[in-house]
DNA sequence: GTTCGAAATTTCAAGCTTGAAGTATATTAT
DNA sequence: ATAATATACTTCAAGCTTGAAATTTCGAAC
């Protein structure tokens, strides 16, 4: 093996474990900041994450979503969707309705209850994610927004958004 | 409300907005890669993200760990770490061990199997995450990493870094 | 050496999450 | 029109995850 191949091959190798140590910094600050306020959901408004995960979407879109634009929009699966929404209805904080024109679609918005509920939640959870990144420079947060927007997934989200018009 | 006192309160509240928006992006990322990740290692290997993350802690410490020392590394439950270790020593891929001089605690360690499985895993496991985050530049990266670890919370890894010892 | 609080773990109920299978409706090709 | 395929959603079983309530053991103060 002659000098340049050895280089190479140390040099992917490297990027390979640089791209890994970001996957854990990435993984362990995530888990971190989900932890935190998944704790605080619970103790001071008795719920949970995935619920306050599927108001904030609803919020953002006030003409309602399909079950399947959400569960598009918050990568995650079907059956789950259907599980959170039907807590939330339950809880008279959202409503499902029948979607004119496709019977086998729900379209799904906030109750007047649930969009008060939410803009209280909504205040409290920027702060805290404000307490929790504290941390970290303004321009770094800017710069790694940017930096991680440039990753793509098969799972595309923008595929969920324009399902919903 | 002077000029000074309006600039403020406007600067403050764009970096809540752009700490909310780096959360949203992180978060988007990270459960972006670990679907995938999940995904892979259900389809190639039969096993899930929480055993393989349980099986790399044991991997890094050779010479095992308590179960306290686990749920600290991974920041997870107790119970958690319970469940799953429970699974892995029951396909004979760990071995529990009650830890000499503390009746209480069990030290876990990987099993011969486990470590001829974890080595395979972990090969796989480092190119996908490679491919997955092909399209951040390797500066960029290094950036990220190096910005997110100025992040800290209250529950904190050098404690249970610590513990092992 | 007793007692009392702390620590290590397990158990439990509840809720979360997934992927697969099932049902109903829509769309497209023939 | 009919059949085949795709879409929207629900249901289900299995596993994940948590927080709280045990249980057992340790250590330290008295």
């Amino acid at each position: 093996m002659n000098r340049t191949a050895l280089q190479d091959t140390r040099s992917v190798s490297q990027g390979s474990k640089n791209k890994l140590r970001l996957w854990l910094r990435l993984l362990s600050t995530a888990r971190g900041v989900e932890a935190e306020l998944r704790e605080r959901f619970r103790v001071q408004f008795e719920t949970t994450l995935s619920r306050f995960d599927v108001m904030a979407a609803l919020a953002r879109h006030e003409d309602g979503l399909k079950m399947s634009a959400l569960s598009g929009l918050l990568r995650v699966s079907n059956g789950n969707v259907t599980v959170v929404v039907q807590r939330l209805e339950k809880d008279g904080l959202l409503i499902r309705a029948p979607l004119v024109g496709d019977k086998r679609a729900m379209l799904v918005r906030l109750s007047e209850r649930g969009k008060i509920a939410f803009i209280e939640q909504a205040r409290e959870h920027e702060k805290w994610i404000t307490e929790l990144l504290c941390d970290l420079p303004e321009d770094d947060a800017t710069l790694i927004e940017q930096g991680l927007s440039n990753v793509a997934f098969k799972t595309n989200v923008k595929v969920a958004e324009e399902q919903i018009k």
